[in-house]
DNA sequence: AAGTGGTCTAGACCACTTT
DNA sequence: AAGTGGTCTAGACCACTTG
């Protein structure tokens, strides 16, 4: 930090001198993407530090022999992460740090995922039923058709944490419960070549039932934290819809919004 | 939807024949930004109808009288936005539907806003005092340091709905309650030249305490939805830290979320 | 085999910020 | 005036999907 190091520059590559960026042409992932992932690396590493200038697009670019807007694609991708700035007639910088980690869709992931170590998930309820109305409604298909009903619940410490009720459409995924409770909803849903894509989410809070708060070994009139969401696959099909019902003693939503420039 | 319609086309262009976009070279704003809203319009006015097919981006670049990259530009951002969806060797095609208006920070932007018709929001407190300890780690500043400390209370239908709780570096900006109530935070750190880039989000359940209970017109032990958000300008800088309830019969959080490809 | 999007190049000019 | 990112062009080749 006490010297530029490379006196051969002159001073206007402000913390990128040392960098050494090994692309591979021959690989079959896209340079852009190559790049994109070293600075993002170097950034999380700390080698390039909050503030740092990056040096101009121009200049990366006949160094890495690459054109620029291979570079720009590189670099924006970083930046719609939230990790660079740029700024024009100034430059692009490192992010002023904060915000590290997204997270982003960790409440759906969570919730789909079931896997890791800490949390267990026991399938209560598995089996086609005909789709009630808002269940028709938000996944498109006709009402008393035939839907996946998948129950859950999720435990942590030993102790329930949540209530998991989700509806998927009949035919999309071979849900074998056993598997299920290992492997998690998400995961299947991905081997089966589902992408998600986007989710809908309602969050809203109220007090337990009698019954809810039995299951959730809760007092009546407790605060739960509920939840409902229909999830989209990449063409727009719905292809999840939850309620969920969460323990307000034990559980919160943690996510990053992003503004979409 | 019974006939092509075109016949010198010979089929090959799916839906896009009749759509006239207007591009204005001698305009400030890029064209693949106007393109982009030009079709986002279309998608938007049903013009083009879920599942339609865009044609390809060669023949559209060459019947535009743009680039290549210039109309995938374009394309892409209302990819990233979801309305369209990209596959190799098949074509670009409408979402299916659902997922309308996205919403996404809405919930961010009511918060600060406060303008519109229906809700009203009463500045309750609004002064400069030192930063407790989750403040000042939240905002960056040392424990004790000048913040301006901004209660509200947002009511509709003459009924109380939110304690909103926040926290902003103190000079960032001149508030003034009044035009606060009528104006909203967000509309004024927009003004003051702040764009508020990314937030993170922590949202829980609990009961209420006698005193909030009193505050929103709830009966002690009511479920209140809870809220905490440090929110981030395009450098990264905290501008805000804010501590919400909300009357959990009377509001809920309504987002989406979006996976990042 | 044909058609599509995905990637990449080597330039160009402009708008903005800083000096 | 110099330097930066923002936009745009006119090509090229490749990978994937479909018939």
């Amino acid at each position: 930090m006490a010297k530029t190091g490379d006196r051969a520059r002159g001073g206007t590559a402000p913390a990128l001198g040392a960098l050494d960026f090994a692309l591979d042409r021959g690989s079959p992932v896209p340079l852009y993407y190559q790049l994109a992932q070293q600075l993002e690396a170097a950034i999380e590493h700390g080698v390039l530090a909050p503030g740092n200038l990056l040096g101009n697009e121009v200049d990366l670019s006949v160094r890495l022999g690459l054109s620029r807007p291979t570079v720009r694609q590189a670099i924006q991708s970083l930046v719609d992460k939230g990790l660079l700035v740029r700024r024009r007639g100034v430059g692009t910088q490192v992010v002023h740090s904060q915000v590290k980690r997204p997270l982003e869709l960790s409440s759906l992931y969570d919730d789909l995922e079931a896997a890791g170590q800490g949390p267990t998930t026991q399938v209560v309820r598995n089996e086609v039923v005909p789709a009630p109305a808002d269940v028709a409604a938000a996944l498109g298909v006709a009402e008393g058709g035939e839907v996946i009903l998948l129950e859950r619940l999720r435990c942590t410490h030993g102790q329930p944490v949540a209530l998991l009720c989700n509806y998927l459409p009949a035919g999309l995924l071979d849900l074998d419960s056993a598997r299920l409770e290992s492997t998690g909803l998400y995961r299947m849903m991905r081997a089966a070549g589902i992408t998600l894509h986007s989710a809908r989410q309602t969050v809203g809070a109220r007090s337990a039932t009698a019954e809810e708060a039995t299951r959730l070994d809760e007092k009546e009139g407790a605060a739960l934290l509920t939840m409902q969401r229909t999830a989209y696959d990449d063409t727009g099909r719905p292809v999840e819809y939850g309620t969920h019902i969460y323990r307000g003693s034990r559980y919160a939503f943690d996510f990053q919004l992003l503004v979409r420039p």
